[in-house]
DNA sequence: CAACAGTATTAGAAGTTCTAATACTAAGGA
DNA sequence: TCCTTAGTATTAGAACTTCTAATACTGTTG
């Protein structure tokens, strides 16, 4: 933090006149260079070295040479205003490189919450003109970057088989244990639950409904009754209403709820059940943004997990 | 070289405010803290939008928040600025630590040659204000030095065995052969020589004396005849008058030479015999002033030998 | 709807930088 | 010695930039 002005005002346009006279040796020739006069370029001069207590020029000799003092300014200005002339471009480039049109895909299930933070993002910071934005099934989401209908994908499955990608993680949500609210059996198990209430979950067309049965196939648990929908409103309301169980991540959860629903959430009583959200683009394409697209989206879907789905939310969610 | 104008003006105050602003989040208070009403911080944040052609802050949330191109900005400014101040920091401390009072020992075969360069270097490039100058045999400058009544010698003897000193090269001459200008006699080596003609040399109580003398017991050379004398003039005004000859290095041979004086100089046939000239301050005293000493010695000293000596005294001095 | 908090914009005052003219300095030549 | 030339310093006032106080505008809250 600086404190009230320390610098003074006039000190680039006096480096510069300094520079250019250093180099000519010459008071008028350097002034010519900027398109000054020769009294501006003394003026100049005579106000650096009455601000640094200093002579900087030897004007007895022909051509003018620099003291030792005005050495040393000479060095360091130099670096400063081609610091200067750097920053004036990159931010200038900045500018004129922003993006007029972005075509992002979002997981359908997680699209509700983020649409408003990404367009706000894409808008006021990257001063995105035109923004399409496409709900859909993960699956779709490989396709449409590839092709190049899209630029950017906030998705649960990262195409880690794709190469030219740039892929920024945005959080890991492990699945959570969905019971009507008035369930009284047993929660040890999922067996002992199956044997209670039949399993409601997504259907083997979503990748949702894809992790989760392979991830039982793997635990050897077969269940008897299972109850299939492809959204998670469906979902959730079977539950709600207790026509079943399922398993589900917070930001999953969030998207089906409706009001008056009474659930009653618990961890898992199995391990490694888990999906992780990420945000994918094509390398190098779109510089910054698909880093700040994560950045903004995981402190967006923290702020609903917090909010709908509690502490059991917060802890079931990376912190990385 | 910097093309004419490519800066803006007002840069600096801009850059300040745009930091002041961003690190207090709000206009007003970043304006309040350089001493400017919040219409003012407003006016420079709004030039340089306009002059970067993005928009750097969002005032729309609260507390307001620096967007890419403004983050950006702010890590460019703030370096920029800082560079800014310790140029100015130490731009005014050269100022501040100039040396008021210089006391110089210089080697008497020199110091006609350099008291003018000398005087002119430290008032102009180094504002010294009082100077002492002090001729005399190199002995005496160690002592000098040493008691603090000297802060810089220009000397043949560097005082190696002195700890706390920096030393600065200045040239490395070579003795050479001075003869009368009529000697007709073989110039093969310095045997055939001293039967035609004594040794003038200086005496034991001179640095040039010892070193000399040191030097041919080396070489077992004993002349049968020497003529001693303090003084370069002495030397050269036997020598020219056809009385001897001597052993002595350009800048002797300079300190020496007097109206119509006639000398035959040749290189000598022995070789290892030459004398290095050093500025030898106490470390770190004074700063850069010693280097530009040696440096401005160095220049001086060759414009002599060259004017005086001739083509055989440019051979003789080392061009490092 | 009114009040409040904060920013943007405007007109004119204040401050800074510029130019044209003039004064000053040093060196060289007649 | 005086005059001319080359170059810089200084001055008065014009031109430009930055500032302030006042007002208009925007968004949020009760």
């Amino acid at each position: 933090m600086l404190d009230r002005r320390t610098l003074s005002p006039g000190l680039i346009r006096s480096l510069e006149v300094f520079i250019a006279v250093a180099e000519t040796g010459q008071m008028r020739s350097g002034a010519k260079l900027l398109g000054l006069s020769q009294s501006a370029a003394s003026q100049h001069i005579a106000a650096l070295e009455k601000s640094f207590g200093t002579r900087l020029i030897d004007r007895s000799v022909r051509p003018a040479r620099l003291t030792h003092a005005g050495m040393r300014l000479h060095i360091r200005a130099q670096k400063i205003l081609h610091a200067l002339s750097d920053m004036e471009s990159e931010l200038r480039h900045v500018g004129q490189a922003s993006i007029s049109l972005l075509r992002v895909g979002i997981q359908a299930s997680i699209a509700t919450t983020l649409t408003p933070s990404l367009v706000a993002l894409a808008q006021k910071d990257f001063g995105v003109e035109d923004i399409t934005l496409h709900a859909g099934q993960s699956g779709n989401h490989e396709q449409l970057l590839r092709t190049k209908q899209a630029d950017l994908a906030i998705t649960s499955n990262p195409f880690l088989d794709m190469d030219g990608l740039e892929r920024h993680h945005i959080l890991k949500e492990d699945y959570l244990l969905v019971l009507p609210a008035g369930y009284q059996g047993s929660t040890d198990s999922l067996e002992a639950i199956q044997r209670e209430l039949p399993l409601v979950r997504f259907g083997d067309t979503t990748n949702a409904g894809r992790q989760i049965a392979q991830h039982l196939r793997r635990l050897r648990f077969e269940p008897d009754r299972v109850i299939q929908a492809d959204r998670s409103s469906m979902v959730t309301s079977c539950v709600a209403t207790g026509q079943g169980f399922s398993l589900l991540t917070p930001t999953l959860l969030i998207d089906g709820l409706v009001e008056n629903m009474n659930l009653r959430l618990l961890k898992l009583p199995v391990v490694g059940l888990s999906r992780t959200l990420t945000a994918v683009a094509r390398e190098g394409e779109l510089q910054d943004l698909p880093a700040a697209v994560a950045k903004m989206s995981k402190h967006s879907l923290m702020d609903q997990i917090v909010r709908f789905v509690g502490e059991i939310g917060l802890k079931s969610v990376d912190r990385s």
